[in-house]
DNA sequence: CTCGCCAAACGATGGCCTAA
DNA sequence: TTAGGCCATCGTTTGGCGAG
């Protein structure tokens, strides 16, 4: 990426921000693209704000016992000692970077950028930093209490699609916040969580985080994954598919929006899901009874993601239902009006 | 306005390295 | 041997655009 290109997401990420994170803001953004991005100043308040809602929903919407709401809590201290280091450390980071790119002062060397206090990759189509050193052990109590045999199949589903076979235990990494909640539910008790990277998009950073779930063991590699979630789906069983869909499956907002209605899941291994709808998705299933069917499969984990705003879930509650579909276009258009208005007035002013 | 295509943008995968 | 950290690449997603 160019110099100059590279300036530009450095102040976009360090610029000031007026007002801190609202819910309302951070959970519109999970609600309706996952990721949360914006000035480093913005994203880290923001990812913390949506951390203490989390645990406090969870701890009011189930069946908890006290030593499990303690456990939350520890979990909650825990995710914001990390984000409160990481947040730190990304903007001494970045305004390390920034200094020395505004004085001259860097080299460029092997696809990095190197400052005086921190380097960057700008090789990557995205410019991001590496954080070093800030992780954390905690507890993740079994909040959705699903019997073994039904947790087994959600399971499947993440593993077929986003959990990795790196370690000998399941782990993920990500940067929307509500993946990590939805993951973690599945794979409760001990977990080890790193601060991954820092991503420079063009509106602003992302922040990914990567978690390791202590308390279990890989049970399938990547490909008898896939054919198992294929298995299930073949006798009826959508519950894997409807896991592996919340990793990899494709959320098509448009589509649904103007009542088409196509269940594809990523394409890596789409051959062995039968259907190819294109280079890049696996057709799984087609028409409104399909998300009918997966939004029966979540069951009380459909509880969980309701509280937790997964833009993926919102997808398959707006495909399913004909009210939320009106009242989603109705906001969306609302939305626009206002953004039009924004412009106009920042145009008489200037 | 709708559809389908394309490429930039994004971020996940997974190998390698090292210290304990 | 394994836990944790480092690194680079490449597959996937999304928004934008042109055609119908």
């Amino acid at each position: 990426m160019e110099l100059n290109k590279i300036k530009q997401r450095l102040e976009l990420a360090l610029r000031p921000v007026e007002k801190p994170p609202t819910l309302e803001e951070v959970l519109e953004e999970v609600s309706t693209r996952g990721v949360l991005r914006g000035p480093v100043d913005w994203v880290f308040p923001a990812w913390m704000l949506y951390v203490d809602y989390v645990v406090q929903k969870i701890a009011e919407s189930f069946q908890l016992t006290e030593e499990e709401k303690a456990q939350l809590l520890q979990f909650r201290h825990a995710m914001r000692r990390l984000l409160l280091d990481m947040w730190k450390q990304t903007k001494e980071k970045l305004t390390a970077l920034h200094k020395a790119v505004v004085e001259g002062m860097f080299k460029i060397e092997r696809g990095r950028l190197y400052a005086p206090g921190a380097w960057m990759y700008i090789n990557a189509n995205t410019p991001h930093i590496k954080i070093n050193d800030i992780s954390t052990s905690a507890r993740f109590s079994d909040v959705l209490k699903l019997p073994h045999e039904r947790l087994e199949l959600f399971q499947l589903g993440w593993r077929a699609s986003d959990e990795s076979q790196k370690k000998r235990w399941p782990d993920m990494e990500t940067a929307q916040p509500w993946q990590v909640f939805a993951w973690v539910a599945t794979r409760y008790g001990d977990v080890y969580i790193r601060a991954a990277m820092v991503n420079l998009t063009h509106e602003g950073v992302s922040a990914s985080i990567h978690i390791i779930a202590r308390s279990w063991r890989h049970r399938w590699s990547k490909a008898e994954a896939i054919s198992l979630v294929v298995d299930y789906l073949r006798r009826g069983e959508w519950a894997p598919l409807f896991t592996a869909w919340l990793g990899d499956g494709n959320a098509r907002w448009s589509k649904v929006l103007r009542g088409k209605y196509i269940l594809s899941i990523a394409a890596k291994e789409s051959w062995r899901l039968g259907l190819v709808a294109s280079t890049y998705e696996a057709l799984v299933a087609t028409g409104r009874e399909a998300f009918v069917k997966l939004r029966e499969a979540a069951d009380v984990y459909g509880e969980l993601l309701d509280l937790l705003k997964a833009h993926k879930w919102t997808y398959i509650k707006l495909a399913t239902d004909d009210g939320l579909r009106v009242a989603y276009k109705l906001m969306k258009e609302r939305e626009k009006a206002v953004l039009r208005l924004k412009e106009s007035l920042q145009r008489i002013r200037s």
